[in-house]
DNA sequence: TGGACTAATGACCATGTGGTCAATATATAG
DNA sequence: CTATATATTGACCACATGGTCATTAGTCCA
């Protein structure tokens, strides 16, 4: 008898009851693409699992519905909830919103699987990237835009703020995501401070944005 | 002869000089992968150029040197050389010379095999990306910068910018450059006025800009 | 006209891919 | 302990890919 159990514990094959060998694919995938990005194989992802591959698609039977899954699970189950309240919190003054919410935000985002994965997804039209703006949208930047036109005229009671109040509040946004692009996408090396970052970002957008505004609420084409 | 050079029919095999050769692959493959990004087969680049895949490798050995080749040919080849001194002509004033670089570089960049490839590359690490940014930063995120430092302080003869200056010119470009993200590698609908967007955003930039650099500046005492 | 030089090709290779399926092994019920 | 249901597998398919190389055929010169 030469067998002997093998002693680092080799199990030849798991059977797990089929929820939880789904989570523990899941979980894997999500890891394993953030990683690799998506042209990263199923067998590869299977053997870092420890399963074969043929069982990857037992659970979802093609690639893309894994990958929608994987999308799922790193963009919506990250939202943080309290972001939600956060910026219309109106027992703070907005600047302060603004900040603590931006700080929050990038530093949940700036992340290579985050941004990679999701510029990535962006490149192949996953769907994904745009039911996840749509969340931004409905959640950040319409708030923003909203706030911001009382910024400039504290009597609005307008439910829909302006195109370019949206558009200002998208800047913003944008500009600050820019950040993480540059550093995970781009590979540049960009400021570590990213406090101070936003708080310079805010800082120039509640500067410039109101007047911007009112400068075209009032008479188109005026220049500085 | 029945010559008739555009050959209506097929011409079983052309043979040009290699020189001529190489521009036509260059110029097909600049097409090619625009449109359907780098993931796109030596084959079937060969097949639309009309050779065998064989001869890409005779004048590329690898599909890699021949994407390095077609970057070089997008990005640096269309860099437009006005752009070069536009930004710092100072006989015209400064907004109106970053309405009009930027109104010009969105429009020259705003497009899907431009911005695509961009970023594709950027993921993919082709160093293209960083000797291009490279070269932005060289020729409009520093210039813009030293003169954002002029608007705060008149006197300023520094060569080089302060840091939050540079952020401040970085994050104006990304902000610019951020409509074209979301356009084209999220697929969301974003206005069409590129003139009124980069009007609106300048504005709030020379509205915001200086005063934010104050702030900072003052906060931390004199700065040389 | 006939070489000779060398663009250009077709056939081929090794490898990797997404995806399928009949066979197998395992947790559990009886 | 045995039977059963089914989670899991290995072997396999068709196809695409990057890359190679001996062979073929344009074109220019003597």
């Amino acid at each position: 008898m030469h067998d002997a159990d093998e002693g680092p514990a080799k199990p030849k094959r798991k059977r797990l009851d089929p929820q939880r060998r789904e989570e523990e694919i899941v979980e894997g995938a999500v890891l394993y693409f953030s990683e690799v990005g998506f042209d990263g194989s199923m067998r590869d992802l299977a053997a870092r699992l420890g399963i074969s591959h043929a069982l990857l698609f037992r659970y979802f039977p093609t690639k893309d519905l894994l990958i929608d899954r994987v999308y799922d699970q790193i963009y919506l189950a990250r939202w943080n909830p309290s972001w939600d309240t956060m910026l219309e919190d109106r027992s703070l003054n907005f600047p302060e919103r603004l900040i603590r919410f931006y700080s929050d935000y990038l530093r949940a985002v700036d992340r290579p699987e985050w941004v990679r994965t999701f510029v990535y997804g962006g490149l192949a039209g996953v769907n994904i990237n745009q039911r996840y703006l749509k969340l931004v949208r409905r959640k950040v930047i319409l708030p923003v835009a909203l706030e911001l036109e009382r910024l400039v005229d504290a009597g609005v009671s307008a439910e829909t703020p302006s195109d370019e109040a949206v558009e200002l509040s998208w800047g913003l946004h944008g500009e600050i995501f820019y950040l993480a692009i540059r550093r995970w996408v781009y590979g540049i090396k960009v400021t570590a401070d990213i406090d101070g970052f936003v708080a310079l970002t805010v800082a120039k957008f509640l500067k410039g944005a109101p007047g911007a505004l009112k400068g075209i609420a009032g008479a188109r084409g005026r220049k500085a």
